[in-house]
RNA sequence: GGGCCGUUAGCUCAGCUGGUAGAGCAGGGGACUCUUAAUCCCUUGGUCGAAGGUUCGAAUCCUUCACGGCCCA
């Protein structure tokens, strides 16, 4: 038996009866047929016509689509065809259409099956725009059924392995994944006006970088060379700056060899953006501009609710230093506490958060943030002075070498992007990555490889730069309500069936 | 990784303290020329996620596994 066979049953026989019956009759699966309209745009252009208006204007339309519903009454019938742009009816009739159609129409057609119909734009009795027939072909036969038509398809995995299904029955779905798109569009408009160039660097790389993760392997055999899935595009986007191309950047898939949670999908999309003579402060203004743009744009409204809180892109968003949003969230904790390694350690360890004996006081004290601030920071808010000890890529602030000039974003209590002024210092560079090679020794597996070329580039001089990674997966999730990241990718990655 | 919940017809779901399975929709047959979850009459359809175990007897109880969901780390 074949893989196929295992799931077949008598609905499905029944359709390959009808397929082999088309095929004895001539072309099963003609592509001939051509539209000139599609549902919505009927739906829009004629919704407010009386059906005096429509009967005297008498247009004939062609459209084609899924049949999702038939309600036969004898020698006439009504069904929705389903398109990209929506759906519209189609009244069928016997005595306006050519002999033996009505009768295919009825018994030899099935919903799901893709129809091409042609006929004259009406008004029903009830007042529903339609489409009387008086030509109507099937395109294509479908030989699997369709979900039942009023609770439809509400099986998440089903949803998540089958897509398709998925997409044909929710309308909410096609809608998260247009939004999707708007958003992604948006930015790249944005960016565009301001004029970045939009580029594409490796996904496979000899040295991944440009983040603290574990990578995916793979082999070339070729070369007979080991490779890495990207973790993040960031030190080839800065060679770019290096090498004259001031602003970039690229949105494309990074790889990260992790668990899989409602927010982490092995495979994800994240925007990166470098601009040259600029510093995070200035990054931190362009994000909130971008955000706030993109919410009224995308959304129609400055306020995102997300699974039933509210959040407030129209407002200022909030600033603070991750030592400041602790002191918020535990005021029994005291910035002397956090500038000691001994008590933050205590302080730490008082919290449940399981230290390593190699954690620096900056590491302790982003753990510390992690645990008590994080996920209260609900409404947009970007948070600064980062402990350069956990910013291996990141320029020392000026007045404060122990913190650097970066910044992370959160809303409703997520991490949405990470940004920072660039570490341009060639020197400063090499030793932070020696840095991680000795934590690396130290059994941290997620800490960032030496990468000699990219030491090579900066010595050539990078401009004083800025540059941020949002992750668009989690910002989507935002924007359409969706809870898990799987309801935010086309095709989320499962188990083997 | 841990805890809880789920997996029964193509889909959405019932199935009580154990007695070998049901509904609606879809499908098949019939009636019906303004329906829209169309309606009315008749009707087919199941490896109850998988494998073991307990029992005279398991969808149901137990164990293990697989997949998914939610929460936690």
């Amino acid at each position: 038996m074949t893989e196929q066979a295992q799931d077949e049953n008598k609905l499905i026989a029944q359709r390959r009866a009808k397929l082999t019956d088309l095929r004895e009759k001539g072309v099963a699966f003609p592509n001939d047929f051509r539209r000139n309209t599609v549902a919505g745009e009927l739906l829009a252009e004629y919704s407010e016509k009386t059906p005096e208006e429509l009967e005297a204007l008498g247009i004939r339309v062609c459209v084609a689509g899924r049949l999702m519903s038939r309600r036969v009454m004898g020698k006439a019938s009504f069904a929705h065809l389903q398109d990209m742009s929506g759906r519209i009816q189609l009244f069928v009739q016997r005595d306006n259409l050519p002999e033996g159609v009505y009768p295919d129409f009825k018994k030899a057609w099935d919903v799901g099956d893709i129809l091409g119909a042609e006929g004259q734009v009406f008004k029903t009795k009830t007042g529903e725009l339609s489409i009387r027939c008086d030509s109507i072909r099937l395109l294509t036969k479908s030989l699997r059924p369709l979900p039942e038509k009023y609770h439809g398809l509400t099986d998440q995995e089903q949803r998540y392995r089958q897509r398709y299904v998925d997409l044909i029955m929710n309308e909410t779905t096609r809608e998260t994944f247009r939004i999707r798109t708007r958003m992604v569009q948006y930015i790249r408009n944005f960016l565009n006006d301001r004029d970045f160039l939009e580029v594409e660097t490796p996904m496979m790389q000899a040295v991944p970088g440009g983040a603290a993760a574990r990578p995916f392997t793979t082999k070339h055999n070729a070369l007979d060379m080991d490779l890495f899935l990207r973790i993040a595009p960031e030190l080839y986007l800065k060679r770019l700056v290096v090498g004259g191309f001031e602003k970039v950047y690229e949105i494309n898939r990074n790889f990260r060899n992790e668990g899989l949670s409602t927010r982490h999908n092995p495979e994800f999309t994240m925007l990166e953006f470098y601009e040259a003579y600029t510093d995070y402060q200035d990054l931190m203004n362009l994000t909130e501009e971008m955000l706030r743009g993109m919410a009224e744009e995308v959304l129609g409204s400055t306020t995102i609710h997300y699974q039933g809180e509210s959040y407030d892109f129209g407002s200022p968003f909030i600033r603070m230093t991750v030592k400041e949003a602790i002191l918020k969230y535990r005021p029994d904790i005291t910035e002397a506490d956090l500038d000691d390694l001994d008590r933050a350690r205590t302080m730490a360890e008082n919290l449940e958060i399981p230290l390593k004996e190699s954690y620096g006081l900056g590491k302790v004290q982003i753990e510390i943030f992690e645990k008590v601030a994080e996920h209260r920071l609900m409404n947009p808010t970007f948070i600064t002075a980062y402990p350069t000890e956990v910013s291996p890529l990141a320029r020392r602030n000026d007045d404060n070498p122990f913190v650097t000039d970066r910044f992370e974003f959160f809303v409703g209590g997520r991490e949405i992007a990470n940004g920072f002024s660039e570490l341009n210092d060639a020197e400063d560079q090499a030793e932070r990555f020696q840095q991680q090679l000795n934590e690396r020794a130290a059994g941290d597996d997620e800490a960032m490889h030496f990468d000699a070329d990219y030491l090579r580039a900066l010595e050539h001089g990078l401009p004083p730069t800025a540059g941020e990674g949002i992750g668009i997966d989690r910002l989507v999730m935002l924007f359409t309500d969706s809870p898990s990241i799987r309801d935010v990718l086309l095709f989320p990655h499962m188990r083997a069936e």
